[in-house]
DNA sequence: TAAGAAAATGACTGCCCAGTCATATTTTTG
DNA sequence: CAAAAATATGACTGGGCAGTCATTTTCTTA
C-alpha cells in the first residue's frame, strides 16, 4: 500500500513514521487522527508524506495490515486440536496475546483500538464489511465445538458467535471497569497495553470471563 | 439549559428545533454532528441559535434531559416487585421500551444511539462518569437479586453488571447481525427503531437473550 | 563533474466547524 | 405612536483538516 518512496527511506526513519502514526490511531479514531498533527511533529513536510502514502486510508489500511500480520505470528501457533476443551484454548490464545503486547506495544495498542475505528464516518462501510467477517469466523468456531459436542445445541451458533464477539472485545472495557485499571492510559503512553506484572490483571478478567462464559455456552 | 428566548419561542419552532436536533445527534456522534447544516437546514440564523443556546453542549445536555424524562415515564411504572422472576421484569422493561419507541421514534433514535457519543473526544469525560453511575445501578440490581437467592452468588455482582450492560446495550447491533434488520436505516428515516409489526423482532432478540443470560446468571 | 532522476518542501486550495457581534427588524409597552 | 426591549441576522473570526503542486534540494549515475 505504501508508495517505492517510503521502502526507499532508511529503516529507521520508516520506523519512526509507522512508530508515530500507529500511536495517533490508538488515541484518536479514524476522523479525529490528524495527519497534520503528526508531521508537524515529525518535522515531516506534508509533501513528503504525500510521497509515501496514496492518502490517509492508505496509510491506515497498512497500519492495519503490518500489525495484523505480526500478531498472526502469536496467535497463529495456538491450535485447537492441542487442547481438551475451547477454554484452555481460550485462555493460551489470550497468553500468546500478551506477549505480543509486550513485544510489540505500539502494535497491539493499534489492534485494540481499531474496534472503535467503526464510529468513523469515512471507514464505516469498511467495517461493517470487516464486521461481517469476524462474525462469519466466530461462528465457525462456535460451531466447531457444537459439532464436538462440548457446546449447547439450543442455541443458535450465531449468538453464542455475537455474545463471544462482544464481550471479548469489551475486555478492556472491563478492565477499567471492575479494576479501575487505566488502560488507556498506557496506551496513551505506549506502554503495553496490560502494563502491569506482566498482564496478570488480564489473565485474572479472562479467568472470570471463562467462569462466565462456560455456563453460558458448555452443554450441561 | 436553554435560555429565556427558546422558552419564549412558539411551541411549533421549539419542536422544530428539537426534532431536527434529535436527528442530527442520532445521525453522528457529538462532534460529527453540526449546528451549521441543521440551521442552513431549518432556515434559521446561526445568531439567533446563539439566542436560545449557551453552546452546542447546552443543547446537547437539553435533548437528554428530556428524552431520559420522557422514557422514564414509560419505564419508571414497570415495577421489580411485580414480577416473580428477574427476567419477566426484564422482558416487560423491553416492552414498555418499544412503545416508547412507537410513540417517541425520535427521542428513542437519540437514546438509542447516545452510547455511540461515548467516543466523541470533546464529551468524553461526561461519559465516563455517566457510564460509572449506569455500572452502580445496575450492581445494585444485580445485588438485588442475589440477595433474593436468585442470582448466583460464586460470581463477583460488578462482573455480571457488566454483562449485563455490554449485552443489552449492543441488542441493535445484535440484530443487525442476527436478523439483518437494519436498525440504523430506521433511525436515519426518523422511523421507531423497531420498526417491524410493533417489534417483533425485538421482542425475539430479547428471548434469545434471556434464555443465554438465565443459564449464566441464575442460581443452578 | 554535470545532467538527469528522485525526493523534500511548504504555501496554497477548498472544505468544514463553533461561536461572536454590530446591525437590523420586530414586538412590547407606556 | 414613539421609545425601549426583545429578537433575528449573517458576515466574520480563528481554528482545523486532507490533499495538491510548482519549486528546490539531494542523490545517482554516466
Amino acid at each position: 500500500m505504501p508508495k517505492e518512496t517510503f521502502h526507499n527511506l532508511p529503516a529507521s526513519k520508516q520506523q519512526k513514521l509507522v512508530d508515530r502514526f500507529l500511536r495517533e490511531f490508538s488515541i484518536h479514531r479514524y476522523d479525529d487522527a490528524s495527519i497534520s498533527a503528526v508531521l508537524k511533529d515529525l518535522g515531516i513536510a506534508k509533501g513528503s508524506f504525500y510521497q509515501y502514502f496514496e492518502s490517509k486510508l492508505a496509510l491506515f489500511l497498512y497500519l492495519q495490515g503490518i500489525c495484523g500480520t505480526q500478531k498472526a505470528k502469536y496467535v497463529m501457533q495456538v491450535k485447537r486440536e492441542d487442547f481438551p476443551d475451547f477454554w484452555q484454548y481460550f485462555r493460551k490464545l489470550y497468553e500468546e496475546g500478551i506477549q505480543f503486547d509486550q513485544q510489540h506495544p505500539l502494535m497491539s495498542n493499534f489492534l485494540h483500538q481499531i474496534i472503535h475505528h467503526i464510529h468513523s464516518p469515512t471507514i464505516k462501510k469498511l467495517y461493517d464489511t470487516w464486521l461481517d467477517q469476524i462474525m462469519a469466523a466466530l461462528t465457525a468456531w462456535v460451531q466447531h465445538e457444537v459439532d464436538l459436542g462440548l457446546f449447547r445445541k439450543d442455541i443458535a451458533v450465531k449468538s453464542m458467535a455475537f455474545f463471544l464477539f462482544k464481550i471479548t472485545t469489551s475486555i478492556m472495557e472491563y478492565m477499567r471497569l471492575i479494576y479501575g485499571l487505566e488502560v488507556e492510559e498506557n496506551i496513551k503512553k505506549g506502554l503495553p497495553v496490560y502494563a502491569d506484572e506482566n498482564g496478570a490483571t488480564l489473565m485474572k478478567a479472562v479467568d472470570e470471563y471463562i467462569l462466565l462464559l462456560q455456563s453460558t455456552f458448555d452443554k450441561q
